[in-house]
DNA sequence: TTTATTGGAACAAACGTTTACGTAATAATA
DNA sequence: TATTATTACGTAAACGTTTGTTCCAATAAA
């Protein structure tokens, strides 16, 4: 393994200080009027030594890292690994760099992961919060770390967030399967007390109201797939059937899908479902479910790009951002109105 | 924003030496023989004054920068997902850090991310290349980086992997269909002159040679969505179809799905499909599609330790190691042979 | 001639650790 | 008693940068 290179020594071969070597490397020639020449010289020195600085040493003397945290419930979940390649992309672009945390959708490991990540000396972290508590991450941004909660989040916060319209999304949603025909909705939701899931049931409640049907129920707990599947079987026991199920998650849907599986009911003939959440695999399954999409990329980007203008440029006013979903139709739900 | 203690702090509170502090609060106190009496009341107030030990100052003390990197060619394929959850929760264990990258399966991209993620002082690199080159990993290595393939490998290299044993998995595939009594088969393959393509393509012929099959054919060049379209396009366009498809991966497969769909040939009545790769969707597709499972999770894990076998041991004897693939079979292959 | 100004570059401290090499005091041994 | 070992801890250099301050020479202005 040979010497790596350092300042020191292209200082020495060029023959000019370390001061200067610094300067010139770090773009700030001109301001400190180091000469055309020089500059040249040691940049030439620098290629030739191949030189890559040690950015240890740069972020030890700088206190800043180059280094943001992105902290996931699960990457296993295409949902999730999307948003981890978006931002993980987007990031690189102000040459900082991602560190991933999985916390597997508990909050003591979320916990576990905020402390040990934020021992790497970050300058800005993006999470999506397991949507139980949130005093661990008040109290993080209040040390002075740039924080930015995504998809999930937490309302009355000085907390900036990036996150699909829920309300809304739910609302079209509920409102596709009332103009099917449904009047005997039920839908599955996730975390209870987290934000998006509080905005999904409001608006499907409120779609429900709103076309005066009255037989809808709202079951379940978790964005899992078991959550889905236990609450789908249970669904069908029940001696009058819903004719349609929305599920608030991929995940959920995956489960219910597996449960109507198991118990033989045929998708859309016997029993409609629609989805938040879009992702390639969707398309495959049989049938296509239609679904909620959320613009993952747009979350990700405007949630980087306030992050960074929060770390560059100090801009710390908190911002709430809610974009607008889309309703893919696909073919996992019956038009009723057609059938008689 | 409160200041950050460090070990001056606690040196002065406490009355101790900087020294003592170090050695107290790296463990090293017995070694050293400090007083239990010294080391509990260092402790506590290391506690008390919540310090965090800055990574950068230990870094570019001890150059270790605790950190790996891992690349994959694509975060948003599930397979690769997957890989890089598990070696992350892995890494995690020896308190160590991982930072992911993407090369979007393009060797351009992974070269640059090799460059740009080895300028953090890495400790070491778990990478999935792109299958094409290998010369700049070799230089890496030879820098001093401990680096080990997945999935993907190069042979004949001093360089370690971790991977199935592909040979084997397709040869069982392969075999599989032959007994279902396929007699015109399919394979699409991916990267050509990726080793794990090879010694798939060499199972597959291996197979229907040593069952006297003669009429198969080979095609495709990439491990992705859009060859496996175009291919089984292609494929289906033939005078005469072949009976089964064996798709080289799970993108390959969900191409293979579409394009049968769109010309509305059934799975598994008129085309019987066997892929590589399993993932938690593929149940979800109609049919389940039947594969070749890699055990991702060992494969992660050993190489993990193989890889932390070298930077903390110093064990520089290249491993190479395949694991046995399994086949799952569920419902995507006919049986021919009962349908007369 | 004296005083500013400016271009070009260097000095030296600082960032927070780790660690090779002490040292002083006491205990054990010869 | 003199020597050695052991216990318990400290000194100070080093890691590779960045940066506020200083310096010097040459030129311009007064």
């Amino acid at each position: 393994m040979q010497h790596k290179s350092n300042i020191v020594d292209i200082a020495e071969k060029s023959g000019f200080s370390i001061t200067t070597v610094s300067r010139v490397l770090n773009g700030k020639g001109d301001k400190y009027r180091i000469s055309k020449a020089t500059q040249q010289k040691i940049e030439s020195i620098a290629e030739e030594l191949n030189y890559v600085p040690n950015e240890f040493a740069q972020n030890l003397r700088t206190g800043k890292s180059k280094t943001i945290a992105l902290i996931v419930p699960s990457l296993k979940n295409p949902f999730f690994a999307e948003i981890a390649s978006v931002v993980n992309t987007e990031v690189r672009k102000y040459n900082y760099i991602t560190l991933i945390g999985d916390s597997d959708d508990n909050i003591e490991n979320e916990k576990t992961e905020v402390m040990h990540l934020s021992s790497r000396n970050l300058d800005g972290m993006i999470i999506v919060p397991c949507g139980d508590e949130w005093e661990h991450l008040v109290k993080l941004q209040e040390k002075g770390l740039s924080l930015i909660c995504i998809d999930r989040y937490f309302e009355g916060l000085d907390l900036s967030f990036v996150s699909s319209d829920n309300y809304e999304g739910a609302y079209s949603a509920s409102k596709y399967l009332i103009e099917h025909g449904h009047t005997f909705i039920a839908c599955i939701q996730g975390v209870r007390h987290s934000t998006p899931n509080i905005q999904r049931v409001k608006g499907f409640i409120d779609a429900m109201v709103g076309s005066g049907i009255t037989s809808y129920t709202v079951t379940g707990d978790a964005f899992s797939e078991q959550n889905g599947y236990l609450e789908t079987k249970l669904l069908l026991q029940q001696k009058v059937r819903p004719t349609a199920i929305f599920a608030f998650s991929n995940t959920i849907a995956m489960g219910c899908i597996k449960a109507l599986k198991e118990e033989k009911v045929k998708v859309p003939e016997e029993m409609s479902l629609i989805t938040f959440d879009d992702n390639p695999y969707l398309d495959y399954i049989e049938p296509p479910l239609t679904c909620i999409s959320q613009p993952v990329e747009d979350i990700c980007k405007i949630a980087v790009k306030i992050l960074f203008s929060n770390i560059l440029e100090h801009d710390v006013s908190p911002k709430y951002v809610l974009l607008k979903t889309q309703l893919k139709v696909k073919a996992s739900v019956k038009n009723l109105d057609h059938v008689l």
